[in-house]
RNA sequence: GCUGCCAUCGUCUAAUUGGUUUAGGACGUCGCCCUUUCACGGCGGAGAUUACGGGUUCGAGUCCCGUUGGCAGUACCA
């Protein structure tokens, strides 16, 4: 085809776009920002909600964006709308809204670069196929796909690569009198790349997680603009990674192998090539094999299972971040008074091959959280977590707010904090003796003991021993004294040296003491819980207790 | 089939880029200690002949080749 030809194919093909691509060339100009400052992007397609693996992306592309004082803008790849579901767009935005992983740009807060929506901008990918046919870069394919299919049929037979290449792009050089005798019969057409690639011929690349790859040239035709007029992932990705210019292409290592083909469409396209950053899949054991997370099979997957099941955003984010980067775990417990923001990841401390899903290890994490957390902040995040999972507890917590909080501060101060707590959820369950309502008859079933108390000794130790205006340690020396005169050894070690010699030790008393007014085995400090609740309260639960065991 | 990536304790990984490594840490697990219980913390154990085979080298977890295994792509899906 003549370079005339090719500009009335354009114009055949392309009536309705006018302009040139220099046209958006400088309406989108070079982002003016600092050296070294990445522009990233996450590029979700609404198909669904947020999944692990995406929400591990987003915040890949957060993270370095905002340690390099750079840009991170969100595009909605919503060129397949077959898949596209309804209101998948805010899903999108509410799931990393609660993740705090927020965009600088995007189609809700705008920017400079929009649309920001793929599908809307259609024109701008036509504009630049349009002039990949003029320079003969691209053609009309009107193969139906059972041409294709009885194509594909033949090459497994031959055992040659699959795909629209060589003597298989058989409309590539369709003639323009050929073309348009086509579109007078109306038959339908995709616009395909016309690969100037020669298999035989090596490309080279860096990733900045992988390395040097080196594949064989793209010669695939591949589709740039479906049969409707929108583009393939492959095409908008290079022409929307340019116009907005990314400089950072954080994406799942899926996409590697059509690097090839991103490369070669940057070259003729004559833009840049950004930088690759292919990151390794969030998976999980499965019959034995190992597979990506996935949304159907796995509950975890779902990012809003962890606020379902109360574990906190933060905690997630402190695992998502450990996986990030494979020193960041160890900087973090050893700077307990810095978050994820004061910790700099960088590309090659991140991991090459898939990383399994380890719920043990995020629950680690959460207790950690957790046991950094003041015991008003405890009481305020639950609280809030109640809110929406659980409005009854959620009540229970905002009358008994004063208590809790002193309860949630037991053992917090110190360098080594208590270190129970995973979850909100847990917090009800942990702290089921808090709250005088909830401290019911039932509670004394889950304490995991058959003992049945001494409750006249406990009631003469209350009476007439406690005093709760004192020192821990002054305390504890009483309830020894007490433990002695009533024939019982001082100490734990005592009475295992002479068992026969005592009725048990201390800690029997006060395990007594514990299961009487907190209803279970273990709790956080004796007197601290017995501080809060005052004489009264103490009298008022052995009086329960004495109910039942009576 | 073709193309590419990966391979260190059950899991996540470290090993100053080939040089005291009886391969280190964390999570999990087990035991002991601390202790009024639990949690925390401390100490310790089990758990990896660095997938296998060859090569290069004075020296290999690290470099090269092969094998095996896993993963991914091979769409008018992203």
């Amino acid at each position: 085809m003549s370079n005339d030809e090719r500009i009335e194919l354009a114009e055949l093909l392309f009536p309705n776009i006018k302009h040139d691509r220099n046209y958006y060339e400088n309406m989108y100009p070079e982002r003016k920002l600092k050296e070294g400052a990445m522009v990233t992007r996450f590029g979700p397609s609404p198909t669904g909600f947020v999944h692990m693996g995406s929400l591990f992306g987003s915040f890949c592309d957060s993270v370095f964006a905002k340690q390099s004082n750079g840009i991170f803008y969100l595009r909605i790849e919503d060129t397949d709308q077959k898949r596209s579901i309804e209101n998948g767009i805010d899903g999108i935005f509410s799931d990393l809204d609660a993740f705090d992983i927020v965009p600088d740009e995007s189609s809700i807060v705008g920017g400079e670069y929009g649309p920001y929506i793929q599908s809307e901008r259609t024109e701008i990918y036509q504009t630049y196929v349009k002039d990949l046919i003029i320079r003969g870069y691209a053609y009309p394919c009107f193969m139906t796909e059972e041409e294709i299919a009885a194509i594909r049929e033949e090459q497994e037979i031959n055992k040659t690569k699959l795909g629209i290449y060589g003597v298989y792009a058989v409309d590539r050089d369709l003639s323009l009198g050929e073309i348009k005798e086509k579109l007078n019969n109306s038959e339908e057409y995709v616009i395909r790349l016309k690969s100037p690639g020669n298999s035989k011929n090596e490309v080279e690349f860096i990733d900045l997680v992988k390395g040097k790859i080196k594949f064989p040239e793209n010669d695939m035709d591949l589709v740039l603009l479906k049969k409707d007029g929108t583009p393939t992932y492959h095409l908008a990705h290079v022409i929307d990674d340019h116009l907005m210019h990314t400089t950072h292409v954080i994406r799942g290592d899926e996409w590697v192998s059509s690097i090839p083909l991103h490369i070669q469409l940057f070259d003729i396209l004559g833009f840049d090539r950004p930088q690759y950053v292919h990151t390794a899949p969030i998976t999980k054991k499965d019959d034995g094999g190992i597979r990506k997370l996935s949304k159907r099979k796995d509950p975890e997957a779902k990012v809003s299972y962890y606020d379902e099941v109360g574990i906190p955003i933060d905690a997630v984010k402190l695992y998502l971040a450990t996986i990030l980067n494979s020193n960041f775990e160890e900087w973090y417990l050893n700077n307990s008074e810095k978050s994820i923001d004061d910790f700099t990841f960088s590309f090659d401390k991140m991991a090459v091959g898939g990383t399994l899903f380890d719920l043990d290890k995020l629950n680690n994490i959460s207790k950690t959280y957790f046991s950094r957390k003041s015991g008003e902040d405890v009481y305020n995040e639950t609280l809030a977590w109640a809110n929406k999972h659980d409005l009854e507890y959620a009540k229970l917590l905002e009358e008994n707010k004063d208590d809790m909080i002193k309860f949630l501060s037991i053992e917090k101060d110190g360098p080594r904090p208590r270190k129970d707590i995973a979850k909100y959820s847990d917090v009800k369950e942990e702290f089921s003796y808090a709250i005088d309502s909830m401290f019911i008859e039932e509670n004394y079933a889950k304490n995991e003991s058959n003992k049945v108390y001494d409750i006249n000794l406990v009631l003469d130790y209350i009476n007439n021993y406690l005093d709760l205006n004192v020192t821990n340690e002054e305390w504890f020396n009483k309830v020894r004294e007490f433990a002695v005169e009533n024939g019982y050894a001082a100490t734990p070690k005592e009475y295992k040296k002479n068992p026969d010699d005592y009725k048990g030790h201390v800690g029997d008393i006060c395990e007594a003491i514990r299961v009487m007014i907190t209803g279970r085995m273990k709790s956080p400090d004796l007197f601290s819980i017995m501080r809060v609740l005052g004489k009264s309260r103490i009298l008022d639960r052995i009086d329960l207790y004495s109910k039942i065991y009576k």
